[in-house]
DNA sequence: TCTGGGGTCCTCAGACGA
DNA sequence: TCTGTCGTCTGAGGACCC
């Protein structure tokens, strides 16, 4: 039996987590500067070395100035597709220590391990414990934090990481337990902006409220915080500052939409090239939501423009979607009311209201579908086909017609453009 | 300087039905 | 029948996270 002022909270944290996996590919470049991602003329860095770290290079630069802060730094593509491997065993690492295990992204999970005390010990002998199961199996080191509750646990694997220095970078000290008589003093002592919610405008809000560490927030009266922040940010800020926070470690959260977007390499200005590119986006969502078994009701299109002003337009359908095909009718549908010519940067298709994908409805849609059209069944037939033809052959294999260029069939894959156009000469 | 991709959640405004 | 109110849904935009 747990209760919650159990400390049993564990957040781990891999320490450069693209950059770490690389280099145990590419051994001989430890010690030196390595970045992962900035490549092409629009793309940002995914992932710094702690040694390029000391020369100001951090993730989401634009790679065109971490190229000038450390010229000498080597500069790899990403790889997806290995990372998301390399992470899943992780996180099943994880879950041989206590099925609750929360994975936030590819190179962090909080860890309930209360149940698991009896068995593996304290938790700060289980984050010992994992760190170096992860070294020993994946030659990887990660930064441990327990605590009370997530936010402190967070906190706490921060505290740990190593931190970057012109002289080298400077070890941490792996795992580091916030106690429960220590939570108000090393919560209040930290910079405001290290709460999970506070980005550059909230910083902003409460600056001239006079807050600079969470103690001033905690100070704050929380109608003050409301009136500044709004009632939702106000009070969760409020709740963290007194170190009040009941969110449970939730393992298999569901999924809430499935997106694709890609920046171009150039603006693109008319409609018949964004509509083939809104065709390649819909091949890809629609190819993923058939994969993860879920189908949505809203489809919404975003568009960056030049001036990097950015809208999004979306439509709600009738019955949920799953298929390429109508995402792409109803994703140019949007386009038309779109006006391109000032250039266009990124273009994104997202679908949400996710629900069960053989859940499915005979919508007016698929029965007025237009003339000469293939009807709904037909396509989703063909799609069912081209998701096995591609399974077994890959997915160039097969696509639709409008993404075959000189060097094949141009398909989006999930991560493949993360970190920015790499300038392809199709478009 | 020139700013990615994939997400979640919040706020606000307008439409609409009870 | 008309008007106002309330809750809900939808659409758009924005903040934030890794």
């Amino acid at each position: 039996m747990t209760t919650p002022a159990d400390a049993g909270i564990v957040h781990v944290d891999m320490d450069a987590f693209f950059v770490s996996v690389e280099l145990v590919r590419r051994p001989e470049l430890r010690g030196t500067p390595v970045v992962v991602g900035g490549s092409g003329a629009r793309g940002v860095v995914a992932a710094a070395s702690y040694e390029a770290r000391a020369y100001g290079i951090h993730s989401a630069m634009p790679g065109a100035r971490a190229r000038r802060l450390c010229p000498h730094a080597t500069f790899l593509p990403g790889d997806h597709a290995h990372y998301s491997e390399v992470s899943g065993r992780v996180m099943d690492l994880f879950r041989s220590f206590t099925p609750l295990v929360e994975p936030i992204s590819l190179d962090e999970a909080f860890l309930d391990v209360r149940g698991a005390r009896r068995l593996l010990g304290t938790p700060t002998e289980i984050a010992h414990a994992l760190r170096a199961r992860i070294l020993e199996q994946e030659g990887l080191t990660c930064s441990v934090g327990v605590a009370r509750v997530k936010f402190l646990a967070k906190l706490a694997s921060e505290a740990a990481k190593p931190k970057a220095s012109l002289a080298g970078p400077v070890a941490g000290c792996g795992v580091f337990e916030v106690t429960p008589e220590r939570e108000a003093s090393f919560l209040h002592a930290l910079p405001v902006q290290a709460l999970w919610g506070v980005g550059p405008v909230t910083l902003g809000r409460l600056q001239r409220l006079g807050v600079r560490t969470v103690g001033d927030l905690a100070a704050l009266p929380l109608d003050a915080l409301v009136a500044s922040l709004g009632p939702a940010s106000g009070a969760h800020l409020h709740a963290l500052a007194h170190l009040r926070d009941d969110r449970g470690v939730v393992p298999d959260q569901a999924v809430k939409s499935v997106s694709h977007e890609e920046t171009f390499a150039r603006d693109l200005h008319t409609h018949e090239e964004l509509g083939i590119e809104i065709v390649r986006l819909a091949d890809a969502v629609g190819t993923r939501l058939r994969r993860a078994g879920v189908a949505g009701r809203t489809v919404s299109l975003k568009v960056r423009f030049g001036d990097f002003t950015t809208i999004t337009r979306s439509q709600t359908a009738i019955t949920p979607i799953d298929s390429g095909h109508r995402l792409a009718r109803i994703g140019r549908e949007l386009l038309a009311g779109v006006d391109p010519a000032s250039g266009v940067r990124l273009i994104g298709l997202a679908v949400s209201q996710l629900g069960d994908g053989d859940v499915r409805q005979l919508s007016l849609d698929d029965l007025l579908a237009p003339e000469g059209s293939a009807d709904a069944a037909d396509w989703e037939g063909a799609e069912g086909a081209i998701d096995a033809i591609r399974a077994r052959f890959g997915a160039a294999a097969l696509g639709p017609a409008s993404l075959a260029g000189p060097s094949g069939i141009r398909v989006a894959h999930r991560g493949q453009q993360q970190w920015g156009p790499n300038g392809h000469p199709d478009r």
